[in-house]
RNA sequence: GGAGAAGUGGCAGAGCGGUUGAUCGCACCUGUCUUGAAAACAGGCUUGGGUAAAACCAACGGGGGUUCGAAUCCCUCCUUCUCCGCCA
């Protein structure tokens, strides 16, 4: 949510930055500055009205303390009247402070400068390349193949058991989940991100604070007799730790790890970008979450892209680095970098992490502060990046390293998996 | 799931209808003193709206109600604790 001051202090600025995502948001700021007025307005006569009634009452207490009833009486029907116009007021202030918000909350983030401008995935900018080709041999299959060939992923049976997209993982292909899941844990660990264990189910608040409501909680698994919504990420419960909370400036960086499993319900997904391992509706994943003073905040973005590009390359897959476009960056974000490992049998580019620095825009929804040098409470900024996502490094790793033997693992993952090949 | 008790500032804990945004203590910050620190003393120390800054308004778990006036009374929801039941 962009803070209010700032439309009211830099309307154009705004109006013009959100054109870099394609959103207009004229009609929008003007409506909701409009509303602000009113709101202000409204707000300032209230105050006064019940000023007013609260000097009458004080007066009242003390004419019953000194027994002069006939008086107090008078002041109190006095009262009443008052209290009569100040509680329509009070009804209309808290209407046109729902409306206001409604309206504030469909504004997207404002991009970053550096954003480039643009409306389709074509548009992203590559700031970063690393790595060749794998040399594959002649018999090379796609990972849907060589899940079935080895028996380690059984989408068919999750299809049985749930649905599609809910794929089994079995013998060492279930081995393979748990080694990548405790290797990022211990990178992130030892990179200074302390491990957190998050609920999987979310409240609405929290759905909140991060942006995924309202509206996008048709993107989410709503389990609706306790009105709770499997995560999409950890992102949401992981940040949502800090709602509400005021930080102490030298807290800063503040920065967290978790391992969940992630729900995404991915409603209109269909034919070949759906195949295999490509997306799903449940898959696991690490995140790294970071609070930081917002004149840092980019410089801890850079920081989280370094780090996610060194899990990468210990894993010896080819990547690049894109930032993304305006058109192509999330609702919350103001920067975001992706990562895509490229897939030699699939023959394209497979997005693996996204990098995002959210600036205050999830903290003006949570109430995540920090109090300045001058003792004056200020939004924090927020960043996080997947560390990683696992199902399309499974697949890039099954694809990239097959050989006659069989699956070669990575020298980093051996000691996680406890075997060398999957044959 | 059932029965009882409780939820007040960073912590602890008073207040239970009338200058109580809230006593006191601890923690924290600033200053004096000191070579420095400790101690002592003095001052400061919830959040939001609003304002150029004030004034002013709101908030004592959330929401609603009674009253001229509520942290204090009533209703409701949530959470925590104790006991019972169930259970990985």
């Amino acid at each position: 949510m962009i803070a209010i001051q700032k439309i009211r202090d830099q309307k154009e600025f705004v109006i013009e930055r959100l054109a870099v995502k394609n959103f207009d948001a004229t009609a929008l700021v003007a409506e909701i500055l409009e509303l602000d007025e009113a709101r202000r307005a409204t707000q300032k006569e209230l105050d006064g009205l019940l000023g007013e009634a609260n000097q009458l009452a004080k007066q009242i207490g003390e004419l019953m303390k000194s027994g002069k009833k006939p008086e107090a009486d008078e002041l109190k029907n006095k009262n009443s009247a008052l209290k009569e116009t100040s509680k329509h007021l009070g009804e209309k202030l808290a209407e046109l402070e729902k409306q206001q918000q409604d309206l504030l909350v469909r504004l997207p983030n404002i991009p970053g400068q550096i954003v480039p401008r643009g409306k389709t995935p074509e548009d992203n900018e590559k700031i970063y390349e690393e790595g060749t080709p794998p040399q594959l041999y002649a018999d090379a299959k796609p990972h849907w193949e060589l899940t079935s060939k080895y028996d380690i992923i059984d989408f068919e049976l999750g299809v049985k058991l749930t649905g599609a997209g809910f794929p089994v993982y079995k013998g060492k292909g279930a081995r393979l989940q748990r080694a990548l899941i405790n290797y990022f844990l211990d990178n992130a660990t030892a990179a200074g991100y302390k491990e957190i264990q998050p609920p999987i189910l979310i409240n609405e608040e929290s759905g909140f604070g991060t942006g995924q409501l309202p509206d996008k909680e048709g993107q989410m698994y709503h389990v609706g007799i306790d009105n709770l919504f499997l995560i999409p990420t950890a992102e949401v419960p992981v940040t949502n730790i800090y709602r509400d909370v005021i930080v102490k400036e030298s807290d800063f960086p503040v920065k967290m790890c978790a391992y969940t499993p992630c729900f995404r319900r991915e409603a209109g997904s269909y034919g070949k970008d759906v195949r295999g391992l490509n997306r799903l509706h449940q898959f696991d994943k690490i995140e790294i979450v970071q609070l930081q003073h917002p004149e840092k905040s980019y410089e801890t973005l850079e920081e989280m892209k370094d780090y996610v590009a060194s899990l990468l390359r210990s894993l010896g897959l080819q990547f690049r680095i894109l930032r993304l476009c305006g058109g192509d960056m999330s609702f919350a974000s103001s920067l975001t970098y992706d990562f895509e490992v490229y897939s030699a049998a699939q023959k394209k580019w497979l997005e693996v992490s996204s990098v995002s620095n959210f600036e205050s825009f999830q903290s003006n929804r949570m109430k995540l502060r920090y109090k300045d040098a001058n003792g004056k409470n200020q939004l924090a900024h927020t960043l996080n990046g997947s560390a990683l996502a696992l199902p399309r490094v499974v697949a890039a790793l099954l694809e990239n390293f097959q050989a006659k033997e069989g699956i070669i693992i990575p020298e980093i993952l051996r000691s996680y998996c406890g075997f060398d090949v999957i044959g």
